[in-house]
DNA sequence: GTCTATAACCTGATAGAC
DNA sequence: GTCTATCAGGTTATAGAC
């Protein structure tokens, strides 16, 4: 909001006094944090301490813990809901309509892992308390239209598509959620965000939600 | 271990003095605070206040809240290593054998419901620093193992049957895991636990896993 | 076995200097 | 904008009476 033609010019480089730089680095800390322990979990000291700044600034710039939680889910959802809108699922055909969105979210979730453990922690310690509406709008009603018409049109089997919308999101983001433990399953020191790892859980996922529909 | 013949009498009525009832107790109001918030965020006040005894008596029966975590996680595992034990999987053919396990592990579920929940936590938060072994060995493996069968047979389709272990996984426990969160998507006042709802999931999720893996 | 009281520590949040 | 210092309240865990 300041015009000073002074705001670009970089200054000392001693000690970075930067604020949407400090920020960017806060909310990036948060995210983690929260991914791993949850709103409840998470300790403040814990994000500070991957930040550059001190406890203090997360204060300063947003206001508490929880104030902070929200902007970590807002940023989160602004990325899910650009991606949807980029879709044009009624215009495609079911199947090839619900690939499209179950590989946008596993694509984006690949990304951003901690997506999804966010949304996991979000939905069974605080009840969607904040993210309730945008979640439901951007994750299952999609979903659950397309299943509905692949229904009408003779695509899919006769599946009751809330039900089915719910049980294929937790097949897509199981795996992110619980890949430091289901990590066991797979030979010692296997990377489950791996690129090749990823690739391969996209395919598997997409293939099962589709062959688990189709008539 | 007493074999004192006044064990098995009723003490004096006024008040209850019983320690296996005690611990009992506590053990049930301990799942269903883990279940909600996990090690982390579980409070053990809010454990003494489902109990009709004292917070000091978690310390005195289970030493510290870490242990208290292990022995519930103990029990619902007993609970588990039984159900799976009855079924006669390495002599079924691998789609009802499939069926068998997935129906088996969600009916469970369905009447513990805390059981997914506190599994996912430890998956999510403690990298199932507690349970990792024997829960790949009752849950994953038992189902990678059909699968692959399956796929010899010509039963299933070409999948990895670790990968699709995990997405049947996944696809089970999120309707518990989210219910509090996807239940905003039914008509209000639904109860996803009802036998009705949990009826239907059942249902719905093991033909869902039966369809997606058939050839 | 159970309780009350409290110690010891942790954690969210703020004040005030720079 | 950033830091250090610190407070207030919460939380685990224990001591000791009954």
């Amino acid at each position: 909001m300041t015009n000073s033609p002074t705001t670009k010019k970089p200054r000392k480089e001693t000690s970075s006094r930067d604020a949407e730089l400090t920020k960017g680095r806060i909310l990036d800390a948060a995210e983690d944090e929260f991914a791993k322990a949850g709103l409840l979990g998470a300790r403040t000291e814990a994000i500070a301490a991957n930040t550059k700044v001190t406890k203090a600034m997360i204060y300063y710039y947003f206001e508490d813990k929880e104030k902070l939680y929200q902007a970590v889910l807002e940023r989160a959802f602004a990325r899910r809901v650009s991606a949807i809108q980029k879709l044009d699922l009624a215009g495609t055909p079911p199947a090839q309509a619900l690939r499209l969105v179950v590989e946008s979210f596993l694509d984006e979730v690949s990304q951003h892992p901690n997506l999804s453990a966010i949304l996991f922690y979000e939905a069974m310690q605080n009840k969607g308390r904040f993210y309730k509406d945008i979640a439901i709008a951007t994750l299952y009603e999609p979903i659950e239209n397309i299943i509905a018409r692949g229904i009408e049109v003779g695509a899919f089997r006769q599946v009751d598509p809330r039900h089915s919308a719910v049980n294929i999101m937790g097949a897509c983001v199981f795996y992110f959620c619980a890949r430091e433990n289901v990590k066991h399953l797979w030979e010692p020191g296997t990377d489950l965000l791996s690129p090749e790892m990823v690739k391969q859980h996209v395919t598997e996922a997409a293939d099962f939600v589709l062959a688990g529909l189709r008539k």
